[in-house]
DNA sequence: CAACCTGAATTAACACTGTTTACTTTGTCA
DNA sequence: TGACAAAGTAAACAGTGTTAATTCAGGTTG
């Protein structure tokens, strides 16, 4: 890979990023079935065989457009709390309205993500490992916040003793392998954390709080304080 | 609609019994992409035009099966917590695991029940009405749960004082209209509990929590004791 | 009983889809 | 300039959801 691409290298890049473009527009304005190999060809000015030019397979060509989508919302989360003042403590708040927010504003991202694992194939099939690696950058921007937060603002997270025999061993075994300098108990903290944020924003994309809220927003909010009480934070 | 049905009611009954049956088995055993109308048909020694006598579309078909999963589930959970001795208290616990385990050894139809809403079409679509109805019924056993909850064992919800008012408005209304004997803190506390148990549950089933756990199950019953201790309970 | 009608099922067809093969054009580089 | 690899096309194949016209059996009514 030479360090300045051939004027053909670069037209590849940009038929590729006009190929994620095209099929992220059909995504969003015409629904996830919309999307097809004949619909982003035609689009293009071009006929779909064209297209295995650049991808071997129509679920290749997904797997790399969501991929972007971790990194675009891992990104936008970056450069808001880049933007943003404040500590540590102010800077996770700061990070998971962001996420939030991203989400809201993409819901056919947000579901594509998150549905594109499971939807297809059966059984605990392994993800696409660029999609996969896509998703522990993301998992990481998350993780070094809280790293960041443990270790600047004196975060009350529990003791680890209080963590179950059978989940430390795991989460031991994890913080070793990635060299993450967090004690168990905040690690545990941590996850618990995501899974709270995690599911309401899900719950907030997929339309699931709708039988009792008709704005989800003060829902949000009220989460987020929960989640910051639980790790001893203020608002 | 007479209280005894026809012989070609039963027959036309047990067809649909039979569509669904052998749909379901082709989204469990080949994923949700295997499961057509041609593959539907073939398995039942039919032809595929021959299933628009019983829907109009491929996507009924597929709506009118997930809204069994919901009924599934909601019955799993029900029967399990009627045949199962305690209180209230222990009830709550035991339905959440319930449902748990009914997720975990079900993860095509629990994928199925929660992408099938955004998938397909763009912007919020409303639901199918029989999908919906299901899911009322759902939150309702969970919901009829938590009033006999807050009824009989005591349990500590916050102040309603401590409701945001934007927030607390909206959980008032659905209270009223659906009469449900809850003060707002007790609402409030009882979809942050279902926040937490559905998003660890979605974790799960997704397979999102393989980065830092090989076996999720300690760490749910840590939720799951962590969502009991936010609610004033004791294991 | 005969006539009628409704519902189930079929065959044929249409407009799509992903994918493969063979072929042509075009840009790059020695 | 000549050789090579990449990009793109046309044609075809198997499979998809869906519709229209048709046939056949069951149940209802004269």
């Amino acid at each position: 890979m030479p360090a300045t691409p051939n004027r053909r290298e670069r037209l590849r890049a940009a038929t590729i990023g006009e190929i994620h473009a095209v099929a992220r527009r059909l995504l969003v304005q015409e629904g996830a079935g919309a999307v097809t190999l004949r619909a982003i060809s035609r689009d293009m000015g071009m006929t779909a065989p064209a297209l295995y030019r650049y991808y071997p397979s129509l679920d290749d060509l997904l797997h790399g457009l969501y991929a972007t989508f971790y990194d675009e919302s891992r990104q936008h989360v970056e450069t808001t709390i880049e933007a943003a003042p404040g500590g540590p403590g102010a800077r996770m708040f700061i990070a998971c309205r962001a996420l939030r927010a991203w989400s809201i504003d993409h819901p056919a991202e947000f579901t594509a993500m998150f549905a594109s694992r499971a939807s297809v194939k059966p059984g605990g099939a392994a993800p696409e490992p660029g999609l996969h690696a896509a998703g522990m950058r993301f998992a990481d921007t998350f993780l070094r916040l809280f790293v960041d937060l443990w270790q600047h603002d004196g975060i009350v997270t529990p003791p680890d003793a209080d963590v179950p025999p059978p989940l430390a061993a795991q989460l031991t075994a994890f913080l070793t392998q990635h060299h993450v300098p967090l004690p168990v108990g905040a690690m545990h903290a941590f996850v618990s954390a995501w899974v709270r944020l995690f599911g309401m924003i899900a719950l907030e994309v997929f339309g699931y709080l709708h039988f009792c809220l008709t704005d989800s927003q003060a829902m949000f909010e009220a989460e987020l304080a929960a989640i910051g009480r639980q790790l001893g934070l203020e608002p």
